[in-house]
DNA sequence: TCCAATAGTATCTTTTTGGATATTATAGCA
DNA sequence: TGCTATAATATCCAAAAAGATACTATTGGA
């Protein structure tokens, strides 16, 4: 593949789309178990506060990631899924779980030499 | 692949190294034209400031991403260029690259849509 | 003696993110 | 009447990231 030219790279778009404390686990929920309700997704990720789930939920939303669709009942039922354009980030995400894998054992390999010398 | 269970997830990672503001932007440097003195970094991206430059510089050294050689001469002169461990997030980021430039068209197709409705 | 060049620090301020907590609308039900 | 459940908002506050600006050490040369 040609060399990205750094004045015309598109990496930062990927990285808006990922980036906040949650995005990537609230995906990576949603891409494993599509649809889900809010306190589900709520109670996949205990620690996470209603107000930034509902923050990340709605920017992933603007991203067209993930859908919303609100069932006008009461108590109110809402529900999240991957997209169809959502689905192919797997493929990046994959990659990036790989690397992070790779990266962890190289960090962990580098530590151990330099603690011998 | 298995898909990756999002409570055993290591995506997190390559967002920790590439995340900042500038180091995209500065990884694309180095992996296209390394080594590079601090002022060439510097010229090629003339926005940042001198601290964020050396602070993303640093964090991406402790990453093992890029090194940094100091040569001592007056005034004094330093490299930086990206290591072999740096290389290998390569792929990634054509692979994000990619990603981001079909989610611009991707958008751009949406946005056109609804504005013929 | 004083200046230029390089690669930084130090300090302070602003902006962006994240978080804690309280409040809301609604229909059915005891 | 008051309670429950759901999916949110609204406020206020704390922490982290980013940015502006000024300062520093060094030494060969004018």
């Amino acid at each position: 593949m040609d060399k990205i030219i750094p004045n015309y790279c598109m990496v930062s778009e990927p990285l808006e789309v990922l980036v906040g404390k949650w995005k990537p686990i609230i995906l990576l929920n949603l891409l494993a178990n599509s649809p889900m309700r809010f306190t589900e997704i709520k109670q996949a990720i205990p620690e996470i506060t209603q107000k930034m789930l509902t923050k990340q939920l709605r920017e992933l939303e603007s991203h067209d990631i993930i859908s919303r669709t609100v069932y006008p009942e009461v108590p109110p039922r809402v529900e999240y899924a991957i997209t169809a354009h959502g689905q192919t980030l797997q493929p990046i995400l994959d990659r990036m779980h790989q690397w992070g894998l790779a990266h962890i054992a190289h960090m962990e390999e580098k530590e151990l030499k330099s603690d011998l010398e």
